[in-house]
DNA sequence: AGGGCACCTGGAATCGATATCGCAAGGGTC
DNA sequence: GACCCTTGCGATATCGATTCCAGGTGCCCT
């Protein structure tokens, strides 16, 4: 490999020339930079970034702590933040906490070890107080991507409106008679996402004179499985709720998955919604309620304060919040008293052909063959 | 920050003697250790991983490159193989081409520049010939994900079986009758993937006497909308095979919507299969025949390559060749014959009824409201 | 003519770690 | 007791860039 030696020596120039030259310094001679630049073609030269980031001080790169990329949602963010950062010529450190709130504390040791400018945050755990503290002795700007952390005066936030979200969606439900709704969530109190949802589902039934009801309020890691265990004990246990409110989208899957194996049918004999959009929700027959928001606004607005902050190191940092939309689909045009009819009807109709297992799949699989 | 100067001072010893400590180096007398480790204690001291690198020539970091992070498929490799490299103490860079080829070009360069130990690849275009050059430029290793360089010999590769795959897929249909198969694939030669799935197609069709027809296959970038775009195309024409084969999965969200919005019974009035498995595949109603393979296994068995070649330097480079599984549904269980009767059956219906504009969605939308 | 000021450029110090070399002390062998 | 080898540790050079400082040149002004 060459070294800014070799092509100082090349153009017969001094080093110190070579990186005036080449970092656009404004006093330069066209000639020696002519010089230098023939010197580089020659070579081949590419400055040493390790070595440039050491003397600088500066590595021009920046972190992005995500809790789990096999998220669509959350790979969509990192996606177009990765776009926003290369565009600005900094080169992005990827560290994955999968799950795993200690790896979130790593992580940022790591990330400041290796010096990045700034550090971009989708923790598994705000709340981890190792995790705030070690952001707190990160001396680049941070940002936050759907947290808070009050205490980190360095850092930025930019969140989505989950709880008015999650407010007119209940809301909704409740307008179609609805009184049992099942919320499941994802863990909910380590993250804003998380509080901020459920807050604004209680909201909602606080405000139509409910109470939240223990046994209709689950939570646990956004791992698919989750949401099959959950329908199948409530469905074992002919304790089904009327309404559905399924959180993290990773659950989405588990819960259409069981809902069709018993022979439910979404839109029918539950009203569904997502509290997370994605194409499988749109496709889905029927397509099933949820709220949407752009995770590419989320991830370039994001960006951009880090960026500035970077650019301009006495930005203060701020919070900004992003809408959330509420998309109607038929999943939830269906009234509570409805559900009952239905099921009521099919129980008997059931009972009647002896039907059982997975009727669901069975018919979906009937009619193609 | 503390330097190891700083914490040589304080433990009264020399600075060669604190790496020395830390680096678990055989000759430390247990008296020097305990005193370094106080003193690192005592200073919160982290190494800079940045002059570490330098002075060793190794900056134990790993760079991936992926064409896309929105492809939930791509997202999945780039978690699992993150998860490997950082488990065994390295940190990933990352770089996105989002779809542009030179953008894979410039992150080796950028990825070099910066002195990572090793680099995966999944490019968008394994042919472009810069790329090419600035992977045989790199002195680390290399591997390959789902593609092939076969001028690069410093590279590995690990690859899915998709030309037995989709032979097999391919067959399937032919078997059922049909004789018309749309083909919508991706950039058809930029890659391994894409290179091999046309291949066993064009076998299967070869070896049932068939030849490609150029009007049945499609290629474009691999977004959203492109799969719309040619199933509206064809329904205009009323040119729609009877059965379809769809390629990267980002283009089956727009051909469901399409084939649904047009009214046209996935599974009866035309056979649907996809070359790649996702949730959609499986909870679409009726679920879609695709061919599906562990991401997680083609991440392992790539960081696994990438790391005993850095662990052990005098390893060859090897290429591992990994299945795939054809999973038959309903959404192929149609035959040709049985296609065409549905067709003229629903055509002669909808002239009696008037019906048109989109009785799919319609029809959905209705069921439950 | 001489002083002051831009403008360019080179030399040397520096960033913070690690590698190399050399020295001293301790232990074993003949 | 002399010699050699091993072990433990410090001093110093080094990785490859950037930053700082000083000096030279040319120009303008008084």
């Amino acid at each position: 490999m060459t070294t800014i030696k070799e092509v100082a020596r090349r153009a017969g120039v001094a080093p110190a020339s070579v990186t005036r030259a080449l970092s656009g310094h404004p006093n330069v001679s066209d000639e020696l930079r002519q010089k230098v630049l023939a010197a580089v073609a020659e070579t081949g030269y590419k400055p040493d970034l390790l070595a440039a980031g050491l003397r600088s001080r500066s590595s021009r790169c920046v972190g992005i702590i995500v809790s789990d990329l096999i998220n669509p949602l959350l790979a969509e963010v990192v996606h177009y933040m990765e776009m926003a950062i290369s565009q600005a010529g900094y080169t992005v450190l990827l560290a994955n906490s999968h799950g795993d709130p200690a790896r979130d504390t790593d992580s940022v040791h790591t990330l400041h070890q290796r010096r990045v400018d700034a550090i971009a945050v989708m923790c598994v755990d705000e709340r981890n107080a190792e995790l705030q503290q070690a952001l707190a002795g990160f001396p680049g700007p941070v940002v936050l991507l759907d947290r808070e952390i009050p205490s980190c005066e360095t850092a930025s936030a930019v969140v989505s409106d989950h709880y008015r979200g999650t407010y007119r969606l209940t809301e909704h439900l409740l307008e179609a008679g609805h009184r049992e709704i099942l919320y499941l969530g994802g863990l909910l109190d380590t993250t804003h996402v998380g509080r901020e949802r459920l807050r604004g589902f209680q909201a909602a039934l606080a405000d139509h004179g409910l109470e939240m009801r223990p046994d209709l309020l689950r939570a646990s890691r956004a791992v698919a499985q989750a949401g099959r265990d959950v329908i199948a004990e409530l469905l074992d246990r002919d304790a089904l709720p009327s309404a559905i409110v399924v959180g993290p989208n990773p659950f989405v899957p588990g819960v259409l998955t069981e809902l069709h194996a018993r022979g439910v049918r979404v839109g029918q004999d539950v009203a569904l919604a997502s509290l997370d959009d994605t194409p499988l929700a749109v496709l889905h027959q029927p397509p099933v309620t949820a709220l949407s928001r752009s995770m590419d606004e989320l991830a370039r607005v994001a960006a951009r304060l880090l960026l500035d902050q970077l650019a301009g190191s006495r930005i203060q940092p701020r919070t900004v919040v992003l809408p959330v939309e509420v998309q109607l689909r038929p999943s939830t045009a269906v009234t509570a008293e409805a559900v009952a009819q239905n099921r009521s009807r099919r129980r008997s109709g059931r009972r009647r052909a002896s039907g059982d297992g997975a009727p669901g799949l069975r018919r979906g699989a009937g009619a193609a063959v």
